[in-house]
DNA sequence: GGGGAGGATAGACGGTATCTATGGAGACTG
DNA sequence: CAGTCTCCATAGATACCGTCTATCCTCCCC
């Protein structure tokens, strides 16, 4: 039984007349009265009675309709939604952002993404990489925004600005006096993130620390980490988009003097499909902050 | 678009492997592939993420599936109907009837009907010869009893039983002494019914009256007309089924001399597909009333 | 890096939907 | 009452498409 058919059996009832119902098809007469035929064969039942002047549907045909016209109905249905989901750029959009990256870069970039691409509906998910990285391999997100590089087969990546780091201190402490700071300074008493976050890592990993940090506080978040700093703890190093917000919780800022960044990067599964999508969202991030990492590494975005 | 392909993506949807929803399918793995590719393409988006390990729905998929489902069960529902339709001895028959014969036919057939065909609904309607003919015309019934002949290139009959005619006289009356009455004594005080009764024409026709009848009165059902010869205001001929009622009311039946009777006919249309149904009614209704004309025409039925 | 699993591709084959041309039944008309 | 018209059915040819087997490609695992 094919669909094709049923709209053939809907056509002949609609017209009581295979002639025109033919045309109304787009088919001759003659292909419409055998495959009307063998569908009647097929069913077993008689659909139409004809004369040479009539075609009246049977009483099994009145009843058969119905479900005819609900199949035919839920077919044009797939046809219309599938048209509706054709644009790669519309739709829903599950985009997974780390927690040292989303407080700070999503206020920046929602009105150009809703600019750029009014139909896309960008669902934020905020987690820590490696829970964002199996979330994608489960089909959870569709996208990801990391700052650390994807090295997996099945997944695949594109950088879309770096963010420079600033060290972060406490008003009175005694590189707050300095233009700038070189990393290593800042390793006797720096703080970080508690461990999942990459912010710790590359923190760690540009003060020449190992990763040993004996009873040091971890912090919970990033704003956390920040109120530590502000209230005099300790040092730490802070991405540069968070500037505004360390600022207005008394910390001081200075630029590294190896300009050490990260790479905020966009990620997504190696056959996603929508593919289109994942590079529209990572072209208007990528855009909104061009020339960050050169103009704005004092916090002035 | 094609139900067969909706039945594909449900396999590789719910199986999430192509090879082992091919083997559901009943077709091999490249077929499979092939036509969801092919579907993918109509449709204008991607149905499954593929790799080499897993296959999941899109989004779009997911969006797209109960569609999928619905139209399915539809078709499937179209196959189930269709088959508790295909017997031509199940479902409904609308039966039309003469009033003269459907108050007196009805008792004797019904639970022969019930008991040869338990699956067909006859659905009985009482109307005139030509109502009924206008009515099976229209669709509006399947077949129907009648006591005259069917010239109609669009209709087809079959004659079921002869019902003969008898003397219906008041008991007071000067031919209530024969043992039969020729149809011409009749003429004089003959009583008949309404315009439109076929029984009318015959009565008149039997007792070689032209038509014209003055000012006679004209019963509009046998039941007033058997009121009316048993309260002596003429004779008629009655049908010899309704004998019965005829003796309950006090009025004296005769055998006619020249046994004057009607033939009984089910007529349906010349297309009817379940014409099966209306032979099998006529059986039942001609086997039921065999012999009648010869040893039932004084009413032992 | 060799083997295995799984989906994609290629080419051949067969069924079937479609066409045009024609047949045949029934109804209207001059 | 024959001619004609309408309309559905049938016949035969053709082209498309669904299906198969055989093979390839990719990825993963040992």
């Amino acid at each position: 039984m094919n669909l094709r058919d049923l709209r053939y059996v809907l056509a002949v009832a609609e017209h009581g007349h295979f002639g025109h119902a033919a045309e109304a098809c787009g088919i001759s007469q003659p292909t419409l009265s055998v495959q009307v035929r063998k569908l009647e064969e097929i069913l077993g039942i008689a659909l139409f009675e004809r004369t040479s002047k009539t075609v009246v549907p049977t009483d099994a045909c009145e009843r058969l309709i119905s479900h005819v016209r609900a199949a035919v109905a839920e077919a044009d249905a797939i046809l219309a939604v599938a048209r509706s989901l054709r644009n790669p750029l519309a739709g829903r959009l599950r985009l997974g952002i780390i927690p040292t990256l989303a407080p700070y870069l999503l206020p920046l970039v929602f009105a150009p993404l809703r600019e750029a691409l009014p139909l896309l509906e960008v669902e934020p998910w905020e987690d820590q990489t490696l829970a964002l990285l199996e979330r994608l391999r489960t089909h959870d997100l569709d996208g990801a925004l990391l700052a650390t590089e994807v090295d997996a087969p099945d997944l695949a990546s594109r950088p879309l600005f770096a963010e420079p780091f600033l060290a972060a201190l406490p008003p009175d402490h005694r590189l707050a006096a300095r233009a700038e700071v070189a990393e290593g300074e800042l390793a006797e008493d720096i703080l970080v993130l508690a461990d999942g976050h990459c912010l710790r890592d590359q923190t760690l990993a540009a003060c020449g620390r190992s990763g040993a940090l004996g009873s040091a506080m971890r912090a919970t978040s990033l704003s956390t980490l920040l109120n530590m700093v502000a209230a005099g703890y300790g040092t730490t190093l802070i991405p540069g988009l968070a500037a505004g917000t360390a600022q207005d919780a008394g910390i001081v800022l200075r630029p590294l003097a190896a300009r050490t960044d990260r790479t905020i990067r966009i990620a997504w599964r190696a056959h996603f499909p929508r593919r289109a999508a994942v590079e529209a969202v990572g072209n208007v991030v990528a855009s909104r902050l061009k020339g960050f990492a050169a103009g704005a590494s004092m916090g002035t975005i």
